[in-house]
DNA sequence: CGATTATTCAATAGAATACTTGAGCATTTG
DNA sequence: CAAATGCTCAAGTATTCTATTGAATAATCG
């Protein structure tokens, strides 16, 4: 192989890599991204919950699909999107490392948007997983319920950030709770720790979400769970 | 935190995430990372070696600054260029990972320009350790000097490719050789092999490169090594 | 100091991307 | 079968990205 075709090889190759760059180079693709990492969904619930139009959202799966790193079936008159393989969460959660490293914009943000009090002492997956052996603490999914059916944390119970404040009676009142959601920019549990909290229960946040828990292999379950 | 608070706050942190993936979404920016990976370098140099002009390489590599995964260091008329941090190679790796999984035209290059014989049973990282702990090898990093220095495989000898033909008498007859190169894409270590076989060497290549045995934390070294 | 060298900057043209609108297609429902 | 639904596609426009050119800057050398 001369430097000619050297060169040819390495600039096709390089540009091939960088499909997967662009696909992540958009942050209404990012968040269709995490949003498929809780659970596959329709092109409308995305491009409802991502703030999007429906064609825009379409166009940006296409977009995906294009490099494979999410996947479709078809179902009647739905297409159900999800990602293509764990690979491309791992992607995910590198740029948000490096973000959160890199960028003092993100510090800017979090500090903008959370109020302090919101941000309150998060506990960690191995400080959960050692809270739930002892059985000292009761582990709260706030996520959508399509979402906590996809998988949740072994044993979790399911109540919706929306239907919180009604179902508050389900809620033992001494055992300490634990409220997770899709993941640290998410803030489905600050709120249900701030709902319980006004309340008198003894409630924090798991610091990651559901994904980063199902990625390190710790227990998890999928389905309607417990009532 | 109300609805369009959450909304303004999602759009302008998945914005910055996907500044990373932007910085990552061209095949020259990831060549000139790849480059970066093996030793800092002045922008004259990652210009030649990635075929780019020198205003465009600069301007990549204000791109690549401006969201700091690149650092420089300016000593006299020179500007050191060097990768932020071992989270930016990580990044690059998932990227190839993602490439080699979900691209078919990934494979389909690698088939058109890299010959069967060039490919034929590199060796791991793991093995390779194991060998040199057996001490049944000869380690040999083909890569430019100026990478070498910067960091190689502890007791690794150094002979550029440019250099091989020239100073084959240097290496052991008997012995099996193993050369390594940049990584899993680089011909360096491919032609190194063609040329140590043809002379009758026992000569196979590493897979992966000095950044992968590196950020494996397996034993390295830097400086001008034995002569 | 003026010339040289390495790098960056500014202006530009052309390519690619993002979003909207409205039409089109396939499947299901009444 | 017609209407409704969920999604995709095509075209148009605004924006952003890329590479080139030539000038500007800044450190070094004679």
């Amino acid at each position: 192989m001369n430097g000619a075709h050297k060169r040819e090889f390495k600039d096709q190759l390089f540009e091939q890599f960088a499909r997967i760059g662009k696909s992540v180079a958009n942050g209404h693709r990012l968040e269709i991204l995490e949003l498929l990492a809780q659970a596959p969904r329709t092109v409308e619930d995305l491009a409802r919950e991502a703030g999007l139009s429906v064609a825009n959202a379409s166009q940006h799966l296409q977009v995906l699909r294009r490099c494979n790193v999410v996947s479709v079936k078809r179902n009647g008159l739905y297409a159900y999107y999800g990602l293509a393989s764990e690979d491309v969460l791992t992607l995910c959660r590198v740029l948000r490392r490096l973000g959160e490293k890199h960028l003092a914009e993100v510090q800017r943000l979090v500090d903008a948007y959370l109020t302090s009090r919101q941000r309150l002492e998060p506990i960690s997956c191995e400080e959960l997983l050692r809270r739930i052996r002892e059985k000292a603490v009761w582990v709260l999914d706030v996520r959508p319920r399509q979402e906590y059916e996809a998988g949740h944390i072994a044993g979790a119970r399911s109540i919706p950030l929306a239907e919180l404040k009604a179902r508050l009676k389900e809620i033992p009142r001494r055992k300490q709770i634990v409220a997770y959601c899709r993941g640290p920019y998410c803030v489905f549990a600050d709120e249900a720790v701030a709902v319980l909290s006004s309340r008198g229960y003894r409630a924090v946040r798991l610091r990651e979400g559901f994904p980063e828990w199902k990625s390190r292999h710790l227990p998890v379950e999928a389905g309607p769970g417990v009532p």
